[in-house]
RNA sequence: GCCAUUGUAGCUCAGUUGGCCAGAGCGGCUGAUUUGUAAUCAGCGGGUCGGGGGUUCGAAUCCCUCCAAUGGCUCCA
């Protein structure tokens, strides 16, 4: 057998070396100075430690200190140096896991009494300590019987529960960094020094031992790190710029909606600002719903409980509903979602299949329980109201249908400029078949076909996603971001195989049979509370004019003007516009001032040259003065804009 | 629900180890000024210090408890 290796860089030339060499001897051949800034290896695709061993023919690359790559290798470094810095101040605590995530790291620690941010500051100090000391980073491959023993005498018996939990066939590695050691697959920067100093500490939290609510609380500290400081600033900058488009925040300054001690948590109050926002929407589901087919039904908000045993949903959701209220001897929830009573309709009448499809949609409000923590802002509530529809149809019809609804989500994302979204195919996992989905498995494989046919059909890209699908039926959910880097559900769209048939729903066929129709369950704004408040981020509070609460500004220069500003203010209002008019004893620079803030779109200014020419002068959020109009060429134009919803 | 943090005027925040009637800026109201594209000046009002209980001669400040918000974890029809 050869000892001799070839291996190939990225730009096609390939050299012999001795086998196992190390990258970092391969880099030093190159040349010495590439030695020098080389941190990781990339052998074949996967990254490496520098000073790994490299045994076959392979592509090799030479990855240095400003690679993108290095990135996530350094977060990975950083949270090993915090944990030994925490075990070093802290020796009553249990390291368990510390990965590298966007943006930063954490790490997980056992201890009786949690951390707080109090801690951070000597924590972070004595991770510059240990990083100053520039300790190499060395692997070593144990045995399990070695690695147990040791973390066990150590008293670190979350180690030992991972290290039992790895697969037999996968090599057992642990990093050094000096004295301290953690288990840990890698790779890693070849030494402390260089994560530099570009980290900091953000928040501590409480976590559950691997995920699972039912083990014990770990605490989580949370912090980013950089490869320098320009971007650990540019980090700190951007998130402060997040802050303040807040939906929170903004909600609260133009006077959208708020909420009361009194009335509830989870339970906004739409203040008039925010309902014209509603109302808007609503109006424009509306008209694309009558446009696309679809009937308009209303349904009461609390039920029996027997419709929701039928329907399956009391079973899987109980501990997310109102609990019931005794009426009459019977049970009544408050209604959690709308399906129970669309079928209902559905079944009020007997059905042909020259009726399907039939198109039920409803602008109500439902009410779930959301356990208290989860609550968050608009996004997360207890009342919320949709833009829901339940499509009825024929298993011929249904791809059609289902490709028309996620058709109709990306026509709306295009009326918001919503530009980045991520489509997810929601699969069943077979292995709960029966337990949290229907026992159905040859209709799931079935109707999961059905739905990524319609999308390829459609040309439409999705990534599939196994055992997030609903109980009753695989489904598309439509993921966003909001400006605070929250990921949130936006769209969701529904298949329903099941349900159906317990409601006992059909249709007449053809051939005078009787068939259970499909039944799509879609909410292509999700819920008002949620959308809006994603709005508000996505355009910080300055919504188009066609959303805006308050489209425009009535700005007299003196107090002289107040009359003529009157009748253009009522000329405006019986075109429809929403406006008000700033007549305080202030200068004009001053009401200026507070309609920017105010985030208002077009203010109209008036002084003594407007009454002379008859004229109003026009400033625009964005655009500064626009000089002098003519009122009714103005009030076209801006109808237009309006009307056709521009952005 | 779990862990942590926070809660002072409509908003943003001060309030040293417990100690004079709890403060500021902005907003609001009143008056003066009659104003040309991001803040005119002056005066005035506004607070159960999240609720309740306790320790103390004395609590915004310390302790307990409840509520709410925030950051995460878990969950999401």
């Amino acid at each position: 057998m050869s000892n001799k290796i070839n291996i190939t860089f990225p730009d096609g030339n390939s050299k012999e070396f001795n086998k196992n060499v190390t990258g970092y001897e391969v880099a030093y051949d190159i040349s010495p100075s590439l030695a020098k800034q080389a941190v990781l290896i990339e052998i074949n695709g996967d990254i490496k430690d520098l000073h790994s061993i490299i045994e076959h023919d392979s592509i090799l690359k030479i990855i240095k200190k400003d690679a993108d790559s290095v990135l996530e290798v350094l977060r990975h470094d950083c949270a090993h140096v915090m944990a030994e810095a925490v075990q070093e101040l802290f020796p009553d605590t249990q390291v368990t896991i510390g990965p590298a995530i966007d943006n930063g790291f954490y790490y997980d620690f056992a201890r009786k009494q949690p951390f707080t941010t109090d801690d951070f500051e000597s924590i972070e100090n004595k991770m510059h300590e240990i990083i100053s000391k520039g300790s190499e980073f060395r692997r070593e491959v144990w045995t399990r019987e070695k690695a147990i023993d040791f973390f066990k005498q150590k008293g670190e018996f979350y180690k030992v529960e991972i290290i039992k939990d790895l697969p037999d066939d996968e090599e057992l590695s642990i990093y050094f960094q000096g004295e301290w050691l953690d288990l840990c697959r890698g790779p890693h920067l070849p030494s402390t020094k260089h994560i530099g100093k570009s980290f900091k500490l953000m928040k501590v939290a409480g976590a559950y031992w691997r995920g699972n609510e039912n083990n014990e609380m770990l605490t989580r500290i949370y912090g980013t790190a950089w490869r320098n400081d320009k971007e650990l600033r540019k980090y700190l900058n951007m998130l402060k710029e997040a802050e303040k488009r807040d939906h929170r925040k903004i909600g609260r300054e133009m006077k959208l909606f708020s909420f009361d001690d009194e009335v509830g948590s989870g339970l906004p109050l739409w203040l008039p600002n925010g309902t014209i926002i509603i109302d808007e929407l609503e109006k424009l589901a509306k008209e694309t719903e009558t446009k696309a087919g679809y009937d308009r039904v209303k349904t009461p908000h609390i039920t029996k409980s027997s419709l929701y045993e039928k329907s399956g949903h009391l079973s899987h959701y109980e501990d997310s509903m109102f609990p019931a209220m005794d009426v009459d001897g019977n049970k009544y929830y408050l209604k959690p979602m709308n399906c129970p009573h669309h079928h209902k309709i559905y079944a009020s009448l007997p059905r042909t299949y020259k009726e399907l499809p039939i198109r039920l949609s409803e602008y109500g409000t439902c009410y779930r329980y959301e356990k208290s923590g989860q609550l968050f802002g608009l996004m997360r509530v207890r009342s919320m109201q949709m833009n829901d529809a339940h499509i009825y149809c024929t298993e011929e019809q249904f791809k059609g249908e289902f490709l028309a609804v996620c058709n109709m989500y990306l026509e709306y994302f295009k009326i918001f400029g919503i530009e980045k979204y991520e489509m997810r195919l929601s699969l069943h996992d077979k292995e709960k078949l029966g337990d949290k989905y229907v026992d159905e498995p040859e209709l799931w494989i079935k109707t999961e076909n059905l739905v990524r046919e319609a999308l390829v059909e459609g040309g439409l890209n999705f990534t599939e996603i196994p055992g997030e699908a609903a109980f009753y039926g695989p489904k598309i959910d439509v993921q966003v971001w909001s400006a605070i880097g929250r990921e949130f559900t936006l769209a969701t769209n529904q298949v329903d195989f099941a349900i159906p048939s317990r409601f006992d729903l059909s249709y007449i066929d053809k051939s005078n049979k009787s068939q259970v129709p499909l039944c799509i369950h879609r909410a292509p704004l999700g819920t008002h509370e949620r959308f809006i408040g994603f709005l508000i981020e996505h355009f910080a509070g300055n919504f188009p004019l066609w959303l805006s609460p308050v489209q425009m500004v009535i700005i007299p220069i003196s107090e002289k003007f107040n009359d003529y500003c009157m009748t253009i203010f009522s000329r405006l209002k019986l075109e429809g516009i929403r406006l008000k008019i700033d007549n305080r004893n202030e200068k004009m620079g001053a009401k200026i001032r507070t309609a920017e803030i105010d985030k208002i779109p077009i203010m109209i200014i008036i002084g003594e040259n407007e009454v002379n020419n008859n004229v109003i002068s026009v400033r625009r959020k964005f655009q500064g003065d626009l000089g002098k109009l003519d009122l009714d060429n103005f009030i076209e134009n801006i109808k237009l804009e309006i009307s056709s919803r521009n952005l």
